[in-house]
DNA sequence: GCCAACGTTGGC
DNA sequence: GCCAACGTTGGC
């Protein structure tokens, strides 16, 4: 089994919105970027887990867990016109992008703010400490652990 | 709201 | 296939 993290942004999808969903659970639609779309299409399994990270926020934070639930499908979005998602680019014989299906699974005890991971020395190689802007990665199984012992 | 970082696009 | 211009992300 592996981990990951995703980015949200609070204000358009937070952790409370994916718990109050119908079944807890949604489509992860709409990311637009190969090396996360490689990630997913890829690398994704059913029962992997999910950090939920909140960015572009007041406190951006690992906030929760989730788990994937379905691995990648092509995201319909790619081919509507009318959606902010929408790629002329793509079309349905050749899609470019998917997106995985994710289910609630936890909120953290606290959330571990990006300030506790960047002064934290155990944490080297997650990418999110690095200026990037990579919606959605992998975490380490050691990585994991930290993060979650830090929420305590 | 500013701006640095960086991925993508398109002209050549 | 290089690289400048442009757009977007996301912390502050």
């Amino acid at each position: 089994m592996a981990y990951w993290l995703f980015k949200t942004e609070p204000d358009a999808y937070s952790l409370t919105d994916l718990k109050n969903a119908p079944q807890q659970s949604t489509f992860w639609e709409g990311i637009r970027n190969y090396q996360a779309r490689n990630f997913m299409r890829d690398s994704m399994q059913e029962g992997d887990l999910v950090f939920i990270y909140h960015s572009s926020c007041k406190v951006p934070a690992v906030v929760g867990v989730a788990k994937i639930t379905q691995a990648a499908q092509v995201d319909p979005y790619q081919f509507d016109a009318s959606s902010h998602y929408y790629d002329p680019k793509s079309s349905p014989d050749k899609p470019r992008w998917v997106g995985v299906t994710v289910q609630y699974v936890e909120q953290l005890p606290n959330p571990v703010t990006l300030k506790a991971i960047k002064a934290d020395d155990n944490i080297v190689d997650l990418a999110l400490k690095k200026a990037g802007r990579l919606s959605i990665m992998p975490v380490t199984d050691r990585e994991w652990q930290h993060i979650v012992a830090m929420s305590q």
